[in-house]
DNA sequence: TTAACTGATACTAAATTAGTATCAGAACAA
DNA sequence: TTGTTCTGATACTAATTTAGTATCAGTTAA
């Protein structure tokens, strides 16, 4: 059971890169080359960002996208919900056709519980907690994460 | 998002379906019209249950199928596991082939935490859990789910 | 005026999920 | 002992979702 997709795997990739160099724009083909994702895919993941207003583009020789806001104003469940949608345990567990007595329904209740509790987690994860971690390891030189080694 | 497959909401319907009437087995066939799941397909589920011992079976004309054990001891996180395998948020989130370093690695850190919530969550929902529910709820007269109503 | 970019969108391929079909064999009952 | 009702096993198809590619128009800077 895999939760995340890699449209949300790239973009969060993306957001971690674009938001260690602050102020600089990046194009997507340099963005592509760093962090190994193909390039038509991240360009269309990160016109669905800049449409979201996570990122800014400009357009033109020497454009590119940089972050359109602090990295702790990012958070990874912000971009989960972009690319798929609110996380939602099932559609309703007993019927294809959503019930017009959902709120009634106390299995829903049980698996509601669950949703919010994991949409709360993912929201308290952001970019820049990500990238505060990041550079805490490549400080105390510990290793980091798959690109780096292996 | 969705987290919750057919095969899982199926399997979860029918263990109930089950469980609400203890020692008695019923055919695939009667839970089949009972609970509005395409027949063939809840067969393979069945067979799957019954792999996994969730489920006991008896061949021939009579035969059927019925709970394995007490519904207090099958977790939906149980049948889950059987149908989506294990909760993971990403298999590694940023390379594709698993990471040596794994343990290292703080992004993954923040997701395992997730991770492990949402299987303790589920892991605290039992069959049983959810036949009490339901009944609590027909005895007061509450609406409850989808196949009864609208 | 050309090279380096993004915007928009159509398209294809691969993988997963959902659902169907078939045949063999067990148990029961007449 | 034969027909009927059931499960076991497994192959197959269809639908949907996810992943990835391609193309063309327009913008900007040198
Ligand atoms: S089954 Fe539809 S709301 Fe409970
Ligand atoms: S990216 Fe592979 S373990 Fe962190």
């Amino acid at each position: 059971m895999k939760v995340l997709n890699k449209h949300t795997d790239y973009a969060v990739r993306a957001l971690i890169a674009l938001g260690m160099k602050p102020g600089s724009r990046m194009s997507a083909k340099a963005l592509s080359d760093d962090q190994g994702i193909p390039y038509q895919f991240l360009r269309r993941i990160l016109q669905e960002l800049i449409r979201n207003d996570l990122v800014t583009s400009k357009e033109g020789a020497g454009g590119g996208v940089a972050l359109a806001k602090d990295p702790d104003g990012i958070r990874v469940r912000d971009v989960i919900e972009i690319f798929q949608g609110r996380v939602q345990v099932s559609e309703c567990m007993f019927r294809k056709q959503l019930c017009s007595n959902r709120t009634n329904c106390v299995l829903r209740h049980e698996i509601m519980r669950i949703e919010q509790m994991v949409n709360d987690e993912f929201s308290k994860v952001t970019i820049g907690k990500l990238i505060a971690d990041l550079k805490r390891v490549e400080e105390t030189g510990r290793v980091l994460h798959g690109e780096n080694n292996q």
